[in-house]
DNA sequence: AAGCAGTTTAAACAAGCGTTTAAAATAACG
DNA sequence: CGTTATTTTAAACGCTTGTTTAAACTGCTT
């Protein structure tokens, strides 16, 4: 295996575990077995590799996640469930990809989210914006009352759920594992929230609040 | 003011913005102007500031919490809705304790959360585990059907929506500010997270998973 | 006024950080 | 084989971090 992706492999796992600011080259590399001024060498600085290791899923997701989205919107009344169904396939798909791989990407998420200023807000907006697109379009083609304010608020509420969920998924597992005997994956975890973001989404619209 | 306040206040505000991890000391005691050593004169460690400062918030907030939650529990049949209501009192109450309040709070929430390896998580259920009882209390009161481990998923996921959505808070006013000409305050996003979070804890329970 | 506890201060400490350097090792190619 | 390019390496750089030290200062009591 190269040293990028020893590098890759090592920074990933890392930063799941423990974001982006809480880990340090020196934990990266030594983990990776490789010499520390690699990090640099190979892509220029720590920056760029957090950049790189979101772009190694984004480009494995992205296109499969838009074209289940696209699907979805072709059907004739497609409900909220269906909706965030779409997203199971293409993020369980990233475990062939590489070992706990939709893990790990989930734990990138919500770190990214919440690490770096909202520098990661940033990277996905302006880096995949259509992914976000066929998303709003899903949404709004399976609840069309929803106005584009609720829409905003009720998606924000949705990231969040699912990034906050994601990022502490492991903790999660366990505690469900003490308290209720059940050996979950990250595939059940998935599939649990779907029911909670589509109810919450699909939420009646509120009586105007002010002017 | 004492420096001992000096110190809690300046904390609190940039703890708030930029995260436990990534405030510094330094940052600290100039934005208080107090001398560098007088945080580990007057709290020991920087641990042990950012349990102060939790602290002085859930002092506040935890008794006015467990009284407005047992008083959902006294009614005949409380709707989920009443019970997330419940917060929204205690929690505009901090901004009569100190400017901002209930924001920082929610925003400290949220940093706790993902900053620090799960830290708050334990410092809160350990130190504070009434308020938790009371709630789970409330929510089995307003939905009897809902079984322990889908209990335990959902406000979880709760959890997750609230403390994310706080913590960036912010960022989604000056959105909403921008992109609907809305001036809204942390009220209007709390009033606006209500009716999601009990929809979604109110979903319907789904037929069994598997084993 | 002298002494004393409580507090503040400037300075230094050791450790960790991301990054850079220049030499050594390896690979690729004519 | 010899000569470039590419990659790896150890060492150091400058900087920031949380914490500690010991001296200076404050306000109070006897």
């Amino acid at each position: 295996m190269s040293t990028k992706n020893k590098i890759l492999d090592a920074a990933e796992s890392l930063f799941a575990d423990k974001g982006f600011n809480g880990t340090s080259l020196r934990e990266i590399t030594s983990q990776a077995e490789v010499n520390l001024a690699a990090v640099n060498y190979h892509f220029g600085s720590k920056k760029e590799l957090i950049k790189a290791v979101m772009s190694r899923y984004m480009n494995e997701l992205s296109p499969r996640l838009e074209i289940a989205l696209t699907q979805v919107c072709e059907q004739d009344s497609p409900s909220l469930i269906e909706v965030f169904s779409a997203f199971i396939d293409p993020l369980l798909s990233l475990n062939d990809f590489k070992n706990n791989g939709t893990s790990n990407f989930l734990q990138l998420l919500g770190r990214g989210y919440t690490d770096s200023q909202g520098f990661l807000r940033w990277f996905l907006t302006t880096q995949y914006p259509g992914v976000i697109d066929n998303f709003v379009l899903a949404v709004q083609k399976a609840y069309p009352q929803l106005s584009a304010e609720e829409m905003f608020w009720r998606l924000h509420f949705t990231m969040g759920t699912v990034v906050f969920t994601m990022s502490s998924s492991d903790a999660l597992i366990d505690i469900a594992k003490s308290d209720f005997e059940r050996d979950l994956q990250i595939s059940d975890v998935i599939r649990n929230v779907i029911p909670y973001v589509a109810a919450g989404v699909g939420a009646p619209m509120p009586v105007a609040i002010r002017s």
